[in-house]
DNA sequence: GAGGACAGGTCTCAATTAGAGACCTGCTTC
DNA sequence: GAAGCAGGTCTCTAATTGAGACCTGTCCTC
């Protein structure tokens, strides 16, 4: 609870900071959750945390993310060294993808947010029941 | 550890159960996740975990939001119950947003998220940097 | 009492981004 | 020789975003 605090006082401080200058903004905590932020990838870093998978098990795994997404996505997180690429010389070459150790220790934290959803889940949904409903 | 696995096996389940189906995707993790997951519900959330604020003032702590996505954000934010609209009927009336009991318990995850972003982010621009020079 | 400022929005329009799905190369199977 | 899969890329369209004009109502200043 306190730590909770501190972090997100540490946080909006440099928010703030900026808040002041005239530059754009630039900020590494907003960086890093921009792309960990995007629809696709929390989903295919929990994808993987079970097994190293290929492409198109990811595909089948995710089933309505297009292809292109999908190659966008795993470029990306790959690019922030999340998670790593690996091609094999099979017949037709397979291509595998795996949680870098910078993605496992993504697992922790994303865990918690995960089962913060999982628990809250209820409550949101009335909450939304009980908008939509309400007067006006 | 154990603990962050055991979270996303349960959500996998729920996926791969999914994957069979022949219905739209539907789970209660990637509902919520894809409502908290957005460019700027975390930065409204983290700004309103110090204090109350009102619309302006949240304008000009996240200054790259437009008034027509914070509007929104913050609706949304409202619909789900993670935050309150307060209406005070003051000279010109002013309009406060404070964060629900739901929302602060929020807070705690999105903390440990929030920590991990700001403890790595060195690796991860580090990894960009390195993949960006690579060959080709 | 005209002009400007601020609060809290809404509306419109242009630019960006995402999704569907066609297409490509190389190899295997019927 | 038609068809299928793997791992993508490309194109076109649809949805989402951001910039910024506009609106209503109440101050304050001159």
């Amino acid at each position: 609870m306190g730590t909770a605090l501190s972090v997100i006082e540490r946080f909006s401080r440099f928010q703030s900071d900026d808040a002041q200058s005239a530059e754009p903004v630039c900020c590494p905590v907003r960086d890093v959750l921009d792309r960990i932020g995007d629809k696709w990838s929390v989903l295919v870093i929990m994808t993987l945390a079970t097994r190293p998978q290929r492409f198109s098990e990811l595909r089948r795994a995710i089933r309505d993310i297009s292809k292109r997404m999908l190659t966008q996505t795993l470029r990306d997180l790959e690019r922030d060294g999340l998670i790593t690429r690996h091609v094999y010389a099979t017949k037709p070459p397979s291509v595998e993808y795996r949680l870098a150790p910078l993605g496992q220790s993504l697992l922790e934290p994303m865990a918690s947010l995960v089962d913060w959803a999982d628990r809250r889940y209820s409550d949101i949904h009335a909450a939304r029941v009980r908008f939509d409903e309400s007067p006006l």
